[in-house]
DNA sequence: TCTGGCACTCGCTGGCGCGGAGTGCCACAG
DNA sequence: CTGTGGCACTCCGCGCCAGCGAGTGCCAGA
C-alpha cells in the first residue's frame, strides 16, 4: 500500500498521516507483545494477538507503514519487527495504559517504607532495593540534597595523647567527626571554652559564613588556639563542600547483577562498561540530577539519554521531596525492554512514599 | 612410558616418584606460559619454552606422567595441557619464585598508603583500589574488628519538638548518632544531667556491661527519665551488636569490574553468581575470616576455598594487624590464572603497610 | 634413555542444502 | 478503495561433511 494507491500523497507516510487507530493499536499490541516475550513479533502472531479480524496480509501492509516512519524495524529480512526507540517513545506518551499495581506490591512497599523512625540511610538503602526487587532489574536512589547546610553545635572530646574528637553537628542531626593530632596537650577546660566560643556564635549560622568569619578571625587573633580553629574550618569545609553544592552528591544503587539476567545484556563487554559507569558514578550522577527538576516521573529510553552506555537501557526516575521541596531522584535501570507500564507507577509511588518518609515532622 | 619400563613399580607414577627435577622443572614452565597467555601448552611450545634441549616427544612422556598425577589436564585430545587445582598447588607451594615488586609499584603503594592523618575508611578504601589496580583484578579488605568496645561519651543535644540527637562515642574516636522522638520536651538541661550521669559512671566500661547495667538500672528507679535510658541502650547494643563479635563485619570491595575482561571468567551466568555472591557478602567474609588466623599469605586456588562460585577463582589474602594485633583480611579476587608471583608480594607488602597507616601511635 | 616418525584424535572453519519464518508485492473480490 | 489469498523471495539457523592444524600416544631405532 505504499505508494501506488491513489493518493496524491507522494512523499510516503507520515507520522500524521499514518497513525490512524488501527496503526496505534497494531503498534501497542506489538510493543506489549515484545516486551512480554522479547522476540521480534511477525504480522501472524501480530493478527492473533491484534484481536481485529485482520488477515496477516493486511497487518503486513500497516507493519511496512509503522517501519517506513521509523516505529519499528526488523532486525534482518525475515524476522520480525522490533520497536524502535522512537516507537517505545510513541508507546510510552501516547498508547500506554498504566497499570495500577497489585495490591501485595503495594503492601510490601508501604511495609519497607513507613517504617517509625527509621534513619535515612536505611530508608534509602530500602527504597533501591524495593524497586530492584520489584522489577528484577538496578533500582538507584540519589541522596537527597540539603538546602541549607547550617552550623548546630561542636564538640571537641579528648582522646590519649595529643589527641582530640571533633564532633560537628550540622542541619537536623547530621553529624561529622575527625580525630586531630594536635602539636600539644589542650586541658580539657580549653576544649571547653573553644567549643563553648564557637557555639555561642555560630549556632544556626550557614556554615559557609561560619568559615569566612572564622578565617577572619584567625588572620586577626594569631596563634592563639589556631590549631582547633583551622580544624573547625576543615570540617566546615568538608561539610560544606560534601554537601550543599551538587558537587560529591551520590547514590544507592541495588540489584545490579539483576541486570545480568536479561538476555539483551548478555555482552560481557557491554556488561563491563555498564558496571563501569555504575562505580565511577559520574554519568549515572548527572543524569539522575536532570531529573531533579522534573515535577512526576520522567523516562530515558535508549540514546535518549544521551550516554553511550546506557544506549541499550532505559532509566525511568521520579524526584522525591521532603516537605515541598524535591531534595533527591529515585529510579530504576534496566534494558529498553522493560514493563513501563508497571515501573512506571511502582517509581511514582516509591517516590512519594520514600518522600513522606524522609520527613522529619511527624 | 607410562609403565612399560623397566621399573617394577606397577603402580604408575606417584607424585613422589614422578617428581623429579626435569618434571618439575617443566611443570614450571608450563604453568608460568599458561599463566602469561591462557592457552593449553603443547609439547612443541613446551620444549622450546623450557631450555633443556628436549625434544616434543621426550617433554610428551614427561607430561602424560605429569597428567597421570593431576598436576596438568588436557581440555580435549589434541589441546596442549592445562595446570589443575592440584598442579596450581603444587606450583605455588614449592616452584615458585616470587619476583620482588617493581620499584614504581613499591612507590605507589607507598604514597597511597603513608598518608599522615588519613581517616581509616578512606585507607581501607585505598587498599582495596590500589590491589584492583595493580593486579587487574578485585581487591578486597575487610572493616577492621575491634577488640573492646568501650564506651566513651555520650551527649544528647536537642532538636525541634520533642526531637533529640544522641552522639555516643566508642573506642578511640568512634561516633554513633541517632535522632531520638520523644514523649515530652526535655530541657537541656536534664539532658546535661543525664550525660553527665551516664559518663560519669560508664567512661571507659565495656559497652555489654554497660548495657546490663543500665538495664538492671532501668528495672530499680522505673519510670524516671528511662526514655533517654533506653534510648542510650539501643544504642549500646547498636555500637557492640555491629562491631565486636564478628557479626555484620563487612569489606570493601573495589575493582570487580576487572574481572569481566578476563576471558576465563566471561561466561554471564557464573559472573552473575559471582557478583550476586559479592553483594550478599555472607560467603566472602566467611572466606575471609578464616585468613584472621594465618600469619602470612594465604592461598585459596579454585574449588579449594569450598565455595562454589569461587570455583574458577584463586583468591589471595593476608591478614593486617595494628601493633600486634591482627584486625581484619585484604586480598584479592581473580582467576585461577593468575600471576601468583606478582600478586602474593602485593598482598603481603599491602597488608603491612595498612596496618602500618593504621596504627593510631604517631 | 632419548628421539624421530607416524597414525590418530579432535576442535575449528567454511561451504552446502534444507526447512521455517516472515516479508513484499500483486491480482482479485467485495 | 480496502482487504485478502497467493506466491516468490530472503534470510537465519541447523545439521552435515570435508579439510586443516595442533597435539597426542606409541613404537622402533640410535
Amino acid at each position: 500500500m505504499r505508494d501506488n494507491g491513489a493518493m496524491a500523497d507522494m512523499t510516503g507516510p507520515t507520522a500524521a498521516t499514518a497513525m490512524n487507530e488501527r496503526a496505534q493499536h497494531l503498534l501497542k499490541v506489538l510493543v506489549e507483545r515484545y516486551i512480554r516475550d522479547g522476540e521480534p513479533v511477525g504480522s501472524r502472531t501480530l493478527a492473533r494477538d491484534a484481536g481485529m479480524d485482520l488477515s496477516p496480509a493486511s497487518i503486513r501492509n500497516v507493519m511496512a507503514d509503522l517501519e517506513e516512519i521509523g516505529f519499528i524495524a526488523s532486525p534482518h529480512t525475515s524476522a520480525g519487527r522490533v520497536p524502535t526507540v522512537k516507537g517505545y517513545r510513541f508507546f510510552v506518551d501516547t498508547l500506554l495504559t498504566v497499570k495500577p499495581l497489585a495490591q501485595q506490591e503495594v503492601r510490601l512497599i508501604r511495609q519497607q517504607l513507613d517504617v517509625e523512625d527509621a534513619d535515612p540511610q536505611a530508608l534509602l538503602a530500602s527504597a533501591s532495593s524495593l524497586l530492584s526487587a520489584v522489577t528484577h532489574m538496578a533500582g538507584v536512589v540519589t541522596l537527597p540534597r540539603l538546602e541549607h547546610v547550617a552550623w548546630r553545635h561542636i564538640e571537641f572530646l579528648p582522646l590519649s595523647d595529643n589527641r582530640v574528637l571533633a564532633i560537628l553537628v550540622i542541619n537536623e542531626g547530621e553529624v561529622q567527626n575527625r580525630v586531630l593530632h594536635l602539636d600539644h596537650r589542650y586541658e580539657p577546660s580549653a576544649l571547653q571554652q573553644i567549643s563553648n566560643y564557637l557555639n555561642a556564635h555560630f549556632a544556626g549560622k550557614d556554615i559557609q559564613a561560619v568559615r569566612t568569619t572564622l578565617l577572619e578571625e584567625l588572620r586577626r587573633t594569631r596563634e592563639s588556639m589556631n590549631e582547633l580553629m583551622v580544624a573547625a574550618i576543615h570540617m566546615a569545609e568538608k561539610a560544606a563542600g560534601g554537601r550543599s553544592r551538587d558537587q560529591g552528591r551520590s547514590y544507592m544503587m541495588a540489584g545490579e547483577t539483576n541486570l545480568m539476567e536479561w538476555a539483551e545484556l548478555s555482552d560481557v563487554e557491554k556488561l563491563r562498561r555498564l558496571f563501569e559507569a555504575f562505580t565511577q558514578r559520574r554519568e549515572i550522577l548527572h543524569l539522575m540530577d536532570k531529573c531533579i527538576a522534573a515535577e512526576r516521573v520522567q523516562i530515558f529510553i535508549g540514546e535518549e539519554s544521551g550516554y553511550r552506555v546506557l544506549d541499550e537501557c532505559s532509566v525511568v526516575t521520579a524526584p522525591y521531596k521532603v516537605g515541598d521541596a524535591v531534595v533527591g531522584v529515585l529510579g530504576v535501570i534496566g534494558p529498553t525492554r522493560m514493563a513501563y507500564e508497571r515501573v512506571i507507577p511502582l517509581v511514582d509511588l516509591t517516590a512519594r512514599l520514600l518522600g513522606a518518609a524522609l520527613n522529619p515532622r511527624k
